[in-house]
DNA sequence: ACATAATGTAAATCAAACTATACATTAAGT
DNA sequence: ACTTAATGTATAGTTTGATTTACATTATGT
């Protein structure tokens, strides 16, 4: 429960940059690919810390990749 | 430990909007004082849907009040 | 002097982010 | 047919964000 406010393109920009796979991304950024898993399902939303360093891996401000709102879909 | 490397302009702009409140801004955004305490003085760094909700009410982009890096303060 | 509002600090507890491990499925290569 | 890489799913456990409560300090107003 506790619907999840916070969505994302991870998965979409993974497939734009080079074919990353989860476990690439995982290393970049630091964080395992159960964590990668997690947040393209969308079960929650990443520290703020978190997203930083995924914005910065595909070098693109933090507001393109998560955005908040109602609608969970972008 | 752990030190966080995630700061943010908070406090700056509470003063700038209307001499908000610690407890006005809390209100606002939904958390206690005492996480916006925590924030000002970067003991850490919000969850992202927190981080998002302090920018709609600052009526600014995320990155303009959160900023990653080594050097704490921008 | 007294009251009140805003802030600082601290510690116990709760909730959510993140890890670790494990196993199943699908697709591609040899 | 077999192997390997990538992904899906699940669950118990650890870490850390956030709450709650409580009390101290400083400034302002009366």
């Amino acid at each position: 429960m506790s619907k999840n406010l916070v969505g994302n393109h991870i998965r979409k920009l993974r497939f734009n940059h080079d074919e990353m796979t989860q476990q690439q991304l995982a290393d970049k950024v630091g964080v395992t690919r159960q964590t990668i898993v997690a947040l393209e399902k969308g079960n929650y939303s990443p520290s703020l810390e978190l997203a930083f360093r995924i914005a910065h891996t595909f070098n693109l401000p933090l507001e393109e990749i998560f955005y908040y709102g109602e609608n969970t879909k972008q």
